[in-house]
RNA sequence: GGCGGUGUAGCUCAGUCGGUUAGAGCAUGCGGCUCAUAUCCGCAGUGUCCGGGGUUCAAGUCCCUGCACCGCCA
C-alpha cells in the first residue's frame, strides 16, 4: 500500500501561532492530500510543545498556571487549522502522559546503554532570571534585565553523549545524499559536522524547572527540551508496539523550518541511532516568510498580521499564494500587495475566467448539459491539448514529488492557458453561429470540460474547496472520486449527458480602489482619493476603539527589518509596540514624545516582537507623520 | 571573529554537467476577439548576469578577491 508519514514541528506554545506555523502545517497537508491522491495510506501529525522555562515565564506574565495557560494556547492553534482546511490525523502534546511515557522509555534505554551521563559544569547564573548567561549575553559583566551581576555557580547535569556518534551520522548523511533537503541545508549540516560536537544537556534540576518530564532514572531533573520534544514523532504512532508505529514509522517525511534544522538533522537521527530507532526517511527544509509591514496594510485599516488575509480572500486564496510564491526550501516575501495580485491574476483571470467562459457556453449552447463528443471530429489541435493535460499532470507530478510547489502549479497554469488559447482558436461561438459545426462544437466544449476536470483535480491538495466546487459544476459526482491521480493522467473521463449546475464565479476579482503603487497614488487628484472614503460605520463600533496617549519611553531599531522600530511606551502601563517609522524617525527624535495608539489591537508578532498596539501616523513610507496632541497630556488618557 | 548563503529585465524569480542569440510570470506598449469576472489570445521590447582578476576553445555557471545584504555559531 506504500504508507506515507508527513509530521509538522510540534509547535512551541509560547506565543501564539503565526505566518510560518501556518506555512509548515499547510505543505503538509498539500503533501498529505497529494500522496492520499497517488492512492497511499497517510498518516499527518501536528501539535504542540508544552514543556520547559519559556512556557513557565510566559504563563507567569499572563497570571496563569502553566497547565491552564498550555491548554489555552495549545487550542489557538487546534482551532486554526481547520481554519485553513488542514486535515491531520493525530494532534499530539508533548504534555500527555502517553508522550511522557515514551519519553521516559527511551531516556532509560539509552541511559542503560551508556550514552548518558552525568557531569558537572560552572557558568555565570541570575538569580532573578533563573538561567544561565554566556559572556556574550552579559551587558557589562550584568544581566542585561536585572542589571545585576549574576554569580558564578555550579550545577550537575545529565549529557547526552552525541560525540560518540559524529563519525557514524557524517557517513549516514554522505551515503544518503536527499537525507537532508533540500542540498543547501544538507551542506550546512555537513559543514557544522567538521567541527567536533559538543555532548548535549538534556537535563534540568528541578529546583530550577518543574515544568517537564521527569527523568527515570533520577527524580530531582526533568528533561530538557530535544529529548520531550522529538520523541512526539515516534510518541504519536504509539511507539514501539504500536500499528501506527509499525506501518508509518519507516516512510516517514519530516517537515521543518530552517531554524530547526541542527536539533533534527543531528540530534534526531544521533537520539534515534542510539535508542535502536530506524531513522526518518528525509528531512525536509523550508525557509522564512519575510512579512513586508508597510505593504500590508492598505486595504483592511491595519492587517499585520498575514493570517487575517485568509479571512477576508478565503482559504484556498490563502493557501495557494503560500505554495505559488515561496520556493521551498527559500525566503520568501508576504505582502497584502503580492497577495492581490496573485489572487487577480492567477486565480480570478486566469482560473476563474475560463471556468466561467467554459460553463457559460455549455449553459448557453447545450442548455447546460455535457455534450457529446464526436467522433471523426477531431484534429491536430484536439489532441495537442489532450497532449498538454497528460504532459500538465506529469511534470505537476514530478514537480509535487520534489516540492516544488511553485513548479507543480506553473504547469498546471500553463495547462490553463493552453485550453485558453484552445478556445480562442477553436472559437466555440463561430461554430455555434452554423448548424453544420454543431458536431464540431460538441466536441470543443466536451474537450474543455475534459481538460477543466484534469484541472479540478490537480488543483486539490492546494485548494480543496475550489476543487469541490469546479467538480460539482462539472456534474463530477463525488461519491467516484476525481481526485485520483491515475484518473487525471486520462483523457475522456468526463461523461456526456449530465445536467450541469447554474454557473458560479469560482474567484471574484478583488477590486481595489486604491492604486497599485504608493507613488500612483500620491500622483493622483486630489478628488478622486477623497472619494475613496471608507464605508460608513457607527459609533458604537468606533468606541470599541481604544484610542490613548502614550508617551515613548524607549525606541531601537529592529533588527532585519529597515522600517521597523521597536517602541516602549506608556500608556498608565508600559506596553511594546512595533511601528514601521524606521525610515522617518531617528531613534533621539523619539524619546518623550507623545503619541497616540490604539490600545487594544490583538497583539501581534511582528519579526518575533509582540506588539501590543498600533502607532497612529498620517501617510505611509515616504512621508510618514506621527499623529500626537496638542499639548502635554497624562499618559493613558483616552481620546473621545 | 568563524562557517554558510544570496546578488540575473521595472518587480518577483528560474537558469541542469561550463556549450548556440540568457529565460518565465507580472508590470508596460501595440494589435486581435466577444463565449467570459474590463476577462482571453497574439506581437514587442529592455540586461554592466554586483565590481575586479583568473582558468578555459568557451564562464551567469568553475577559482581567487572586493562590495552589499542575509542566516547560523561563539
Amino acid at each position: 500500500m506504500n504508507p506515507y508519514y508527513i509530521t509538522t514541528p510540534i509547535y512551541y506554545v509560547n506565543a501564539r501561532p503565526h505566518l510560518g506555523h501556518a506555512y509548515s502545517t499547510v505543505v503538509a497537508d498539500v503533501l498529505n492530500r497529494f500522496h492520499r491522491m497517488c492512492g497511499q495510506e497517510t498518516y499527518f501529525l501536528t501539535g504542540t510543545d508544552e514543556h520547559g522555562d519559556k512556557v513557565v515565564r510566559a504563563a507567569k506574565e499572563e497570571g496563569l498556571s502553566p497547565l491552564v495557560y498550555v491548554d489555552q494556547i495549545s487550542e489557538l492553534f487546534r482551532n486554526l487549522w481547520p481554519e485553513l482546511d488542514i486535515e491531520y490525523d493525530y494532534f499530539i502534546r508533548t504534555t500527555s502522559h502517553a508522550h511522557a511515557k515514551v519519553v521516559e522509555e527511551v531516556l532509560q534505554k539509552i541511559y542503560d546503554a551508556g550514552d548518558i551521563y552525568f557531569s558537572e559544569y560552572e557558568g555565570a547564573y541570575c538569580f532573578g532570571c533563573e538561567r544561565f548567561y554566556t559572556e556574550r549575553e552579559l551587558v557589562d559583566g550584568r544581566c542585561p534585565d536585572h542589571k545585576t551581576i549574576p554569580e558564578v555557580i555550579k550545577e550537575s547535569n545529565y549529557f547526552f553523549r552525541m560525540s560518540r556518534y559524529q563519525d557514524w551520522l557524517v557517513e549516514h548523511i554522505e551515503t544518503f545524499p536527499d537525507f537532508v533537503r533540500p542540498e543547501r541545508y544538507r551542506n550546512e549540516v555537513l559543514a557544522f559536522l567538521r567541527e567536533p560536537l559538543v555532548d548535549l544537556c538534556i537535563s534540568r534540576p528541578k529546583t530550577r524547572l518543574q515544568w517537564g518530564i521527569t527523568l527515570p532514572f533520577d527524580n530531582q531533573y526533568v528533561t530538557y527540551v530535544w529529548f520531550d520534544a522529538l520523541l512526539n514523532y515516534i510518541s504519536a504512532l504509539g511507539y514501539p508496539d504500536g500499528e501506527p508505529f509499525k506501518k508509518f514509522w519507516p516512510t516517514v517525511q519530516h517537515l521543518i523550518a530552517k531554524d530547526i534544522l541542527k536539533p533534527h538533522a543531528i540530534y534526531w537521527p544521533i537520539m534515534l541511532k542510539a535508542a535502536g530507532i530506524p531513522l526518518y526517511r528525509n528531512l525536509n527544509v523550508h525557509g522564512y516568510w519575510n512579512v513586508d509591514a508597510a505593504k500590508m496594510s492598505k486595504s483592511i485599516g491595519n492587517v499585520v498580521d498575514p493570517l487575517e488575509l485568509k479571512k477576508i480572500y478565503g482559504s484556498d486564496a490563502f493557501r495557494y499564494f503560500l505554495m505559488r510564491e515561496m520556493v521551498f526550501g527559500l525566503d520568501s516575501n508576504f505582502s497584502e500587495e503580492a497577495f492581490i495580485h496573485r489572487f487577480n491574476s492567477d486565480l480570478a483571470n486566469d482560473l476563474g475566467n475560463l471556468f466561467s467562459r467554459s460553463l457559460t457556453m455549455v449553459h448557453k449552447y447545450f442548455k447546460g448539459i455535457v455534450p457529446q463528443k464526436e467522433a471523426g471530429t477531431e484534429s491536430d489541435i484536439d489532441f495537442g491539448l489532450r497532449a498538454d493535460a497528460e504532459k500538465a499532470a506529469q511534470d505537476y507530478r514530478k514537480a509535487m514529488e520534489d516540492l516544488a510547489f511553485n513548479k507543480a502549479l506553473m504547469a498546471i497554469w500553463e495547462f490553463i492557458n493552453h485550453i485558453n488559447k484552445y478556445i480562442d482558436v477553436t472559437a466555440p461561438w463561430e461554430l455555434a453561429k452554423r448548424k453544420s459545426q454543431q458536431r464540431q462544437l460538441q466536441t470543443v466544449l466536451y474537450n474543455v470540460l475534459e481538460g477543466l476536470r484534469v484541472i479540478s483535480g490537480l488543483i486539490y491538495p492546494i485548494m480543496p474547496q475550489a476543487s469541490r466546487v469546479m467538480q460539482e459544476h462539472l456534474g463530477l459526482k463525488s461519491a467516484e472520486t476525481f481526485q485520483k491521480m491515475e484518473d487525471l493522467s486520462v483523457w475522456g473521463k468526463t461523461k456526456p449527458g449530465i445536467k450541469l449546475p447554474k454557473r458560479l464565479t469560482l474567484f471574484p476579482r478583488i477590486e481595489q480602489g486604491r492604486a497599485q503603487s504608493a507613488n500612483q497614488e500620491i500622483a493622483e487628484p486630489k478628488e478622486v482619493r477623497l472619494m475613496r472614503m471608507k464605508p460608513d460605520i457607527t459609533m458604537e463600533i468606533f468606541q470599541k476603539i481604544d484610542l490613548r496617549v502614550a508617551t515613548v519611553l524607549h525606541a531601537e531599531a529592529v533588527p532585519r527589518s529597515k522600517k521597523l522600530l521597536k517602541l516602549k511606551v506608556d500608556v498608565g502601563e508600559v506596553h511594546t509596540i512595533v511601528a514601521g517609522i524606521a525610515e522617518n524617525y531617528e531613534v533621539e527624535d523619539l524619546i518623550g514624545k507623545q503619541v497616540v495608539i490604539v490600545a487594544n489591537l490583538k497583539p501581534t508578532k511582528l519579526m518575533g516582537i509582540l506588539s501590543q498596539g498600533m502607532v497612529l501616523t498620517a501617510g505611509d513610507k515616504g512621508n510618514c507623520r506621527l499623529v500626537t496632541v496638542d499639548g502635554p497630556s497624562d499618559p493613558g488618557t483616552p481620546l473621545t
